[in-house]
DNA sequence: TTGTCATTTCATTTTTTTATGATATCATAT
DNA sequence: ATATGATATCATAAAAAAATGAAATGACAA
């Protein structure tokens, strides 16, 4: 296991609670399944709730929770409003999880 | 923003459940800040809490829960426990947020 | 074998997150 | 103007996570 000091652990101490809390924002099996279907690209708010069998209200505050972080934007589309991935950051951490926990 | 779809998203929907549990381990400021120290190398219990200032029980419940999920283990010396992190997923994210949260 | 240090475990409370149901908004069609 | 579809917001209930205090364990040292 390659442990060098190869960054300053004071940064992050200092941003503890930005990052803890981005990543409460990814850590959630409903959200990442959300992700994930936002993965493939933008999908809007009926599409999601089909696909992922979530409450509509229960959707729209994971949603918003995820807009909160930076991790998704919408577009409107007369009434529709399409959702899609803004964070590469989350990508790269779903890549990751996706590589442990989905073995090939 | 490349969005292409390079994974399957059925495989990590399944596991979305594991990937969550685990993410969830990260996503706490004190428990970061646990892992921020283990960086520089293994610590025992008493140095973690003068490090970060946590309550004795509330680290034990933290190292608990980040030894779960497979994040830390710990050896011991005679009545002193050593933790140290042996996940290198873990590793992976922490400097990722790093490199978001604590920008140079 | 008694005491003590380092740490965990247990029980309980407090706080945070998630889900649920009802209502509101906003855009559009009639 | 009224109705309808798509979604958000608000209030509250339920569930999960975190903190706190007390007691237990395990490894020594006296």
């Amino acid at each position: 296991m390659k442990q060098g000091k190869d960054f300053q652990v004071n940064d992050i101490e200092k941003n503890a609670g930005a990052a803890a809390s981005y990543l409460k924002a990814l850590a959630s099996p409903h959200r990442l399944l959300i992700l994930c279907q936002l993965v493939e690209g933008e999908k809007n708010v009926s599409e999601l709730i089909a696909l992922t069998g979530l409450a509509q209200t229960s959707m729209s505050q994971h949603l918003l929770k995820l807009k909160e972080e930076g991790i998704v934007d919408f577009r409107r589309d007369h009434r529709t409003l399409y959702y899609c991935i803004t964070s590469d950051m989350a990508l790269r951490i779903m890549q990751i999880m996706h590589d442990e926990f989905c073995q090939s």
